[in-house]
DNA sequence: ATGGTTGAGCGTCAA
């Protein structure tokens, strides 16, 4: 059996819906792990989504910001007993239990805080809510046994290697590509995982999710980052069977600023 | 150094 799991900053849920045939048709989601929902959980529009061929539902959302929302074909039970990361309540993490053949798959969906303009914690209230996301969620994971059967995915927003963002040396102090963020990141992913992704594109090539919405042409100005990402526990790595960037979504009318991005896994 | 665009929801704030 293999299942295929998508990841998608879908920048409110409620406008990109009529987007959702169109990555439905292109990536054939077993599961639709989605960021940025931007809807309050007594709003989320679950019949559209049953419709849709996505029967079993979790989310977690509130007015206007944050949100995350787990799509299934398969049956989930939401895994609770996780923190509530920086104490803000925000739903920014959802996880989800998945029974597949060989028994249980974990999967989590996060939304790691942008961290606003200013790189700098003592300045920039968000970027210290973001670096403390990422000491927290290190700290949390590290404290757990050994982790098998995992897949965690979502909009990181931080590009961690040189070749996940357009120019390393010209966003070097830029939020996302800050060192404080990618060792962050690296030691958070040390935890217990490894990237699925760059299990089939080398570290040398440069790959992107996210086009700000802010150039005249993202495809030929190309100033993307990797900002979302899906790890794997080491168990899994032989279980990998592709990975799929969706750049083309970046063209769909009324785009997202991210890219949807699926893995297979043969379980 | 700055500005550029989008979304939620009607002020701006967040990204």
């Amino acid at each position: 059996m293999s299942l295929r799991i998508a990841t998608w900053n879908i920048n409110s849920l409620r406008l990109r819906l009529p987007r959702l045939p169109d990555l439905i048709a292109a990536l054939a989601p077993d599961v639709l792990c989605l960021q940025e929902t931007k809807v309050a959980d007594a709003l989320f529009p679950a019949e559209d989504l049953r419709a849709l061929g996505f029967p079993h539902l979790a989310h977690r959302g509130m007015k206007g910001y944050n949100g995350v929302a787990i799509l299934s074909r398969r049956p989930v039970t939401v895994l609770d007993g996780f923190p509530d990361w920086c104490g803000k309540g925000d739903c920014r993490h959802l996880a989800v239990r998945i029974e597949a053949e060989g028994g249980p798959l974990d999967l989590h969906d996060f939304y790691v805080p942008a961290g606003g303009d200013v790189a700098d914690p003592e300045a920039n209230p968000k970027f210290a809510h973001k670096l403390a996301f990422i000491a927290e969620t290190r700290a949390f994971f590290a404290a757990q046994p050994r982790l098998a059967r995992t897949i965690l995915v979502g909009d990181l927003n931080i590009a961690p290697l040189e070749n996940d963002v357009w120019s390393h040396r010209q966003l070097r102090d830029v939020v996302s590509h800050t060192p404080p963020e990618t060792e962050g990141l690296a030691a958070w992913m040390a935890t217990g995982f490894i990237d699925a992704v760059r299990q089939f594109v080398p570290a040398a090539e440069k790959h992107f999710t996210w086009w700000s919405y802010r150039n005249r042409d993202w495809r030929a100005s190309d100033r993307g980052r990797r900002l979302d990402h899906v790890w794997a526990t080491p168990d899994l790595l032989p279980a990998l069977r592709d990975q799929i960037t969706l750049k083309d979504a970046r063209d769909w009318p009324q785009a997202s600023d991210h890219v949807p991005v699926a893995v297979t896994v043969a379980l």
